[in-house]
DNA sequence: GCGTTCACG
DNA sequence: ACGTACGTGAACGCC
């Protein structure tokens, strides 16, 4: 017969918390409770042999039971952050152990125990109940028995109908009017005062039920009377909130729940992770493989490898075999993809490995493999195929067809793990053991390149490894919803960068060089100015040396330390700028430093001689939150904000005679989007009429008339909504604008009081990420945050703070890339020559031939707009000039 | 290789 | 009481 377990996870964890001593792993993450829960669990499967298994949670939220009374469960201390943080674990060790696992928002875990026990008994299902809650006892039937536990969880006791009448002398449906009668403290449910177990037992034995005791309390007398009459509503509402709730829509089947055994490379990982050791030895699963941070790598065995080095004799061989490639590795050395060294290219089934070197790609006779390369109907798996695109691109070999990047992949099952190499993704999944490149090329100057041998034979363990690893991420993907953000935009987009990148941007070489005299010429003035006011000459790059001029020369007051000194940072020089006049020099000094060594210099030395072009390399899987980031050289922070750094945009020009430069930028993005994610009201309003977004906040912050907003309310307005978008903080914001913590605080109370959907969605998103231990965005991206229920107030502010800002910057990501890749279908289905070039988080930028300049001014807002439909519109700005800085 | 500073959204 | 605004990359000094 089929037998399904049900747990109480929120009681059996809670209990587990209270019954164990305080445990943590090495990086200080609690976990008694998911001990104590999973040494219950193993003992379950092991005494009752279950074929099905459920565990069931409080959704954490307001459940029906207050709406007919407030203060249900309202005496309850709150849960302390190193139990909350179990509750993720938890739902993570049953993933694991491929144990379904269920909660609903409005619902108890024993309202979804109560339903799914009832159809499993429709069913003809076996079931015990696992809980520590009395209130459970209800549901016991023939078919039915709930183990209570005792002692903390380390026993359990079975009852069925015998064993409550034994103990109780009730049948199961009674123990409802049980509650009602005596009530429950830890629940907040009243009963009538003066009655507790054994009263109640009397009068239930005696009457049968709370209606029945109600009725008839003519035939009771005294002080027990009295109260009966008094609270008979409190009697009637307390066994009402006692009902367990039988009808809860449940959205999984009987085969979701079947138990398959445990598999070790699903299972141990977590264990791992965890360090439970005697567990895992429990198991009998290894105990030091696959720890990734622990170093301990040894106990993980390496795969023995057998390698084909294709020459012109292996090519026949390797020819037969190109249909049934599955992965795919382009080895290179260097940062900069553009200007990378091909080592060689691997391709792997699981029967076969071919290694070709680069001298051999090169060749005439790899004609075959370039083609296979080449072909974009062949889909290819890899990993970094982006950067293998540009590597082989600037050797003149086309690639195409990419299909499942591993490490696009890895990225966006977790977008801040930061060893998402081959070697550490095997190393996550328990897989066999790949040196890292490091370890086999040697780091830094220490690099080689080794011999064929052993290069082969580490490309061949890596690709071994990605073989693995795919699956295991195509059903990771799946599960997370994230194959459409995955599939249909990270995908694409990645060649869609690739593009960008091989493009390139032209730069204006000598009026950059013009610049950079100009430039000069300012800073020696105000080296010797600067100098000569010091009384010294002396290093004014170096902080320390600046230091020591300012507080111990000149005598400056200090205004703020860093660890190693003096900060001499902006901020505290323009606070120093009425003591003395040097300040003011020094600021106008670094100002021009920056543009000089950064932007001048950097981008000069970035300029390839052959094309006048320089070649960005937009990484998409290193920002947390989505957004791209941009490498050799960074374009996503050419100065714009003063007028003079503004300038080298000048000399970012098309890359054809009379081509012009347009930009195209989305309008408020991240305060629409807000608007949208919320629900606010106010906020969608206010966008669907297009208004000034910061005079109005500041009207409905100060209270006052769109014409009343002066430009001081207008600037404390933005740095509100900047603050919000932030996660806002009341420090924050008082450091921003320069006053005090309890203005601020004060700003921060109008403005939730003003957009108060915008309060809703704070306290929700920080629920959310407490409850699930991540956030998402619209499209499914997902961050963990993994400190939200830390004990430390810095380590739990700052999640909480990351909680509320990552599905709004997120969600502008992923808005802008879905205009990316709409952007370039466009491109193609208008036929246009127009390129899109660079992207800069809120816009994008085009060189664009003079007749497509009507169109594409056209063409690219409109596309921005509808790359996704928001409650409120998206809105984009476009304008053109003959180079970056006009088009502004 | 780390800390500080500063450029951008 | 705690002591920060979110996300990046590059240049420089210094050990």
């Amino acid at each position: 017969m089929e037998k399904l377990i049900l747990i109480d996870g929120n009681s059996i964890i809670y209990r587990a918390f209270f019954a164990m001593p305080p445990l943590n792993n090495s990086s200080g993450l609690h976990t008694n409770a998911v001990y104590g829960f999973t040494n219950m669990l193993l003992r379950l499967i092991q005494d009752e042999k279950p074929t099905h298994i459920m565990v069931a949670f409080d959704a954490g939220k307001i459940t029906f039971r207050h709406e007919g009374y407030e203060d249900y469960k309202g005496g309850r201390e709150k849960t302390p952050p190193e139990l909350s943080e179990q509750f993720p674990l938890t739902r993570e060790l049953l993933e694991s152990f491929g144990i379904c696992w269920f909660e609903l928002a409005g619902f108890e875990a024993d309202d979804i125990i109560g339903t799914i026990s009832r159809q499993a008994e429709e069913a003809g299902k076996e079931v015990l109940v696992v809980t520590g809650d009395k209130d459970m006892l209800q549901v016991v039937s023939d078919k039915v028995k709930v183990a209570l536990t005792r002692k903390g969880i380390s026993e359990v006791e079975p009852y069925g109908p015998q064993e409550i009448k034994d103990r109780y002398g009730l049948t199961p449906e009674q123990i409802i009017d049980l509650k009602g009668l005596m009530g429950d403290a830890s629940d907040n449910i009243p009963g009538v005062p003066g009655i507790g177990e054994k009263t109640a037992l009397k009068l239930l034995h005696q009457f049968g039920s709370v209606e029945e005791v109600l009725a008839r309390t003519d035939e009771l007398k005294g002080k027990m009377k009295e109260n009966l009459v008094q609270h008979a509503e409190d009697a009637r509402l307390s066994k009402q909130l006692a009902t367990i709730h039988r009808e809860v829509p449940i959205d999984r089947s009987f085969d979701d729940m079947i138990f398959h055994g445990l598999q070790e490379e699903k299972a141990a990982p977590v264990l791992r992770k965890l360090e439970f050791k005697s567990l895992l030895e429990r198991l009998s699963f290894s105990e030091g493989a696959g720890a990734s941070e622990a170093g301990d790598e040894g106990a993980r065995k390496q795969d023995e490898v057998d390698v084909t080095v294709v020459d012109e004799t292996a090519l026949p061989e390797l020819e037969k075999q190109l249909p049934k490639i599955e992965v795919m590795y382009v080895e290179s050395h260097g940062d900069n993809p553009h200007q990378a060294e091909v080592m060689g290219l691997i391709l792997s089934s699981l029967e076969h490995h071919f290694f070709v070197s680069n001298e051999f790609l090169l060749s005439e006779a790899a004609k075959p493999i370039k083609e296979w390369l080449a072909d974009p109907q062949i889909p290819k798996c890899g990993y970094d195929l982006h950067r293998a695109d540009l590597a082989l691109h600037w050797q003149e070999i086309l690639f195409a067809g990419a299909e499942h990047d591993i490490q696009l992949a890895a990225y966006l099952l977790d977008p801040t793990d930061n060893n998402q190499t081959i070697s550490g993704l095997a190393a996550k999944y328990s897989l066999p053991s790949v040196p890292s490149d490091d370890e086999v090329y040697g780091k830094g100057a220490k690099f080689k390149v080794p011999d064929q041998e052993t290069l082969s034979r580490h490309l061949a363990r890596k690709a071994l490894a990605m073989l693995r690893l795919i699956p295991l991420q195509k059903e990771e993907l799946k599960k997370n919803e994230m194959n459409r953000l995955f599939y249909e935009l990270e995908m694409p987009l990645s060649r869609i960068l690739a593009d960008m990148e091989k493009q390139g941007i032209a730069v204006n070489r000598e009026a950059l060089a013009e610049l950079g005299k100009e430039f000069e010429a300012q800073i020696e003035k105000l080296e010797t100015r600067i100098y000569e006011l010091a009384g010294l000459e002396f290093n004014l790059n170096s902080p320390k040396q600046l230091g020591e001029v300012l507080f111990d020369k000149l005598g400056l007051p200090v205004v703020k330390k860093t660890k190693t000194g003096y900060s001499t940072d902006a901020e505290v020089l323009d606070k120093l700028a009425p003591y003395h006049e040097i300040v003011q020099f020094i600021l106008e000094y670094r100002q021009l430093a920056k543009l000089q060594s950064t932007y001048v210099e950097g981008l000069l030395k970035e300029i390839r001689p052959d094309t006048g072009k320089v070649h960005t390399f937009y990484r998409q899987t290193i920002a947390a939150t989505g957004r791209l980031s941009s490498q050799f050289p960074n374009l996503q922070n050419i100065p714009i904000r003063l007028e003079e750094g503004r300038k080298i945009r000048q000399v970012f020009v098309p890359s054809e005679e009379g081509w012009y430069i347009l930009a195209a930028d989305y309008s408020q993005i991240e305060l629409r989007v807000l608007a949208h994610i919320s629900d606010d009201k106010g906020l969608q309003e206010a966008f669907l009429h297009d208004m000034d977004i910061h005079t109005k906040t500041a009207m409905d912050v100060f209270g006052v008339t769109q014409e009343q907003v002066d430009a001081d309310m207008r600037r404390s307005a933005k740095a509100v909504n900047f603050g919000i978008v932030y996660g806002i903080s009341d420090y924050g914001l008082s450091q921003n604008l320069h006053i005090t913590r309890k203005e601020a605080a004060h700003f921060i109370e109008q403005y939730f009081e003003a957009f108060q959907g915008v309060r809703r969605y704070m306290d929700e998103i920080v629920q959310e990420a407490k409850r699930d231990g991540y956030v998402t965005t619209l499209l499914e991206r997902r961050r963990y945050l993994p400190e939200i229920n830390a004990s430390n107030f810095n380590l739990r502010s700052f999640a909480e703070r990351t909680a509320m800002n990552t599905p709004i910057q997120g969600t502008a990501a992923d808005i802008i890339k879905l205009a990316m890749v709409l952007m370039d279908e466009t491109l193609r289905k208008h036929g246009l020559k127009s390129r899109m070039l660079l992207q800069v988080h809120d816009e994008l930028v085009f060189e664009v031939p003079p007749e497509e300049l009507e169109t594409m001014s056209k063409l690219v807002p409109e596309t921005m707009e509808r790359a996704l439909t928001l409650s409120v519109p998206l809105k984009a700005e476009v304008s053109s000039g003959t180079n970056w800085y006009e088009a502004k």
